[in-house]
RNA sequence: GGCGCGGUAGCCAAGUGGUAAGGCCGGAGUCUGCAAAACUCCUAUACGCCGGUUCGAUUCCGGCCCGCGCCUCCA
């Protein structure tokens, strides 16, 4: 079996299968490094995750390999003005920004890409790109030192989001307004883009020579020549959000394709966007959330990532306060049943999240929650049947091999939305003190002095700790 | 204006040419010193509107209404 999945390009289901038989190869757009990436950026990211892992799934039943490229974009025209601003050095700068990245990324449960390059370490395949284009007649050099792209040159222009080629001049500079036409670039046509930006003075320190002389390489250009650099000319999947399509996929087609004469990515992967309350994040409404804001709030980052994935991806997803409560409770729910199914299976708890490697070649009762994963990535469907397997596994207790093989599927389930649902909740550090009421107040309640007990449990209340009772012990949780 | 997406119960969200998964919330119960958790059961005649095709449409076709996205900042 393989997956199958939507291609905005063909606009048909598509199977994903390495177009060179050994290894799937795609290439993600990640972030440009001048902030901190917000709720809307890491469904996006999520997302493709969950693609990577049943990617990763997939290739381990057939035999095939996975390779997973996640572009790092540190110069533009924001990271210049936020390094300027913060009167460091661009890579100091950057850098900052990516080590947090990094960490929300792990905190989300993101497998790491296998390549991460970042466009100011390979300038080099850039300018040749550039070089190769302008050598074929699909670029020209401006006065002021700037290349452009000849979208007359590129006949396929437009092919990903449909826009006839008169539409997008009218539109474009319609949308741009009057003052976009006066851009202090020299374009032949208003839809040509750059590919390599003259130096300037507000650019600082930030410019590499070139043939054209000394600039930095313009949006688009780093995808394409990194992407091709890991993956080859022609590669099997390139994802990202779908505000991407048009211009950023839409240019890396057309410089890919002008300059190697051969198909760029095979497969186009879009997400549909975050809202917010209903609206779009934006600025200006001020609700760009990030993760961290939303962990100071108490939510836990695997909430965060149970909810980002609860809705197709090629669906809007509405993030709501109660949506994150809603994904709370569905979660432990899962738990709940994970370690019910641990517990008949005879096994210890996961000391570890499950590798590809390490799951069985079927999910046993969960195979057909997988299987829906395999249609255009269904993860509702898939968490729809996951529920209800669950349910009926509850009905009529499983035991022995029936039982591991439950427990083993349902990993598999978890390891493929990026959830570790046999983690022990993962335990807040308890105080000294909170440890010791806590044992204090077990100690009356087993000689029945419920009245120590209840005082007790108040006292653990007010350092911030609810004591949950079990048959033979207690749970402390955070309030 | 061009291109595209969607409107399913209180909320979120799948799916199908033959009267519709799942989650959340709500209610009842089991358990429990209490509480919470967990588990069981229940609840809602839910498929935007109007036509057409069909024995039969929520599912196909057409029109309309409403919401949303992109059209060189944008995941």
């Amino acid at each position: 079996m393989s997956l199958k999945l939507h291609d905005t390009l063909s606009r048909e289901l598509r199977p994903l299968v390495p177009s060179d038989g050994r290894t799937f190869r795609f290439y993600c757009c990640g972030p440009t490094v001048y902030g901190p990436a917000h709720i809307g950026n890491f469904r996006t990211y999520v997302l493709h995750d969950v693609l990577r892992r049943a990617l990763e799934i997939d290739a381990a039943r057939s035999g095939h390999a996975v390779l997973h490229v996640l572009n790092i974009t540190d110069v533009d025209d924001k990271t210049i003005a936020g390094a300027a601003e913060a009167g460091v050095s661009l890579a100091d700068f950057t850098q900052g920004w990516i080590d947090r990245f990094h960490d929300d990324c792990t905190r989300l449960g993101l497998l790491r890409p296998h390549h991460e390059p970042r466009a100011t370490a390979h300038i080099d395949e850039q300018i040749r790109l550039v070089q190769t284009l302008l050598d074929r007649g699909h670029a020209y050099a401006a006065s002021d030192g700037s290349v452009y792209f000849r979208i007359a040159s590129f006949a396929d222009y437009g092919k990903l989001t449909r826009l006839p080629e008169r539409e997008l001049r009218a539109g474009a500079a319609a949308a741009a307004g009057e003052a976009h036409l006066s851009d202090e670039y020299e374009r032949d046509q208003i839809a040509d883009f750059v590919l390599w930006k003259a130096r300037k003075p507000g650019d600082g320190e930030v410019f590499w020579p070139s043939p054209w002389g000394e600039g930095r390489p313009g949006w688009h250009l780093e995808c394409s020549a990194m992407s091709m650099a890991y993956l080859g000319e022609t590669f099997d999947l390139h994802g990202g959000g779908v505000d991407l399509c048009f211009p950023h996929h839409e240019n890396e087609i057309a410089q890919s394709e002008a300059a190697t004469g051969k198909p760029f990515a095979r497969h186009w992967f879009h997400c549909a966007h975050l809202m917010v309350e209903g609206r779009k994040m934006s600025k200006s409404l001020g609700n760009l959330h990030t993760l961290d804001e939303l962990q100071a709030e108490g939510h836990a980052p695997e909430t965060l990532r149970y909810l980002l994935l609860s809705g197709h991806y090629r669906q809007q997803l509405n993030f709501t306060r109660h949506g994150l409560g809603a994904a709370a409770s569905a979660l432990d729910k899962l738990r709940s049943g994970a370690r019910t199914l641990r517990q008949a299976s005879g096994l210890e708890a996961a000391g570890s999240a499950p590798s590809p490697e390490g799951l069985p070649p079927d999910f046993g009762p969960f195979e057909p929650a997988w299987q829906a994963l395999g249609e255009d990535l269904d993860v509702p469907r898939c968490l729809g049947l996951t529920f209800e397997t669950l349910a009926s596994l509850r009905k009529s207790p499983p035991a022995g091999d029936d039982a591991r093989a439950a427990a083993a599927g349902l990993a598999g389930i978890g390891f493929a939305l990026g959830l570790d649902l046999f983690a022990e909740s993962e335990a807040a550090p308890i105080p000294a003190e909170a440890a010791r009421l806590a044992e204090e107040r077990w100690q009356a309640k087993s000689r029945k002095d419920f009245a120590t007990a209840d005082r007790l449990r108040g006292e653990l209340l007010q350092l911030g700790f609810k004591v949950l009772d079990r048959k033979d012990g207690y749970d402390l949780e955070p309030a």
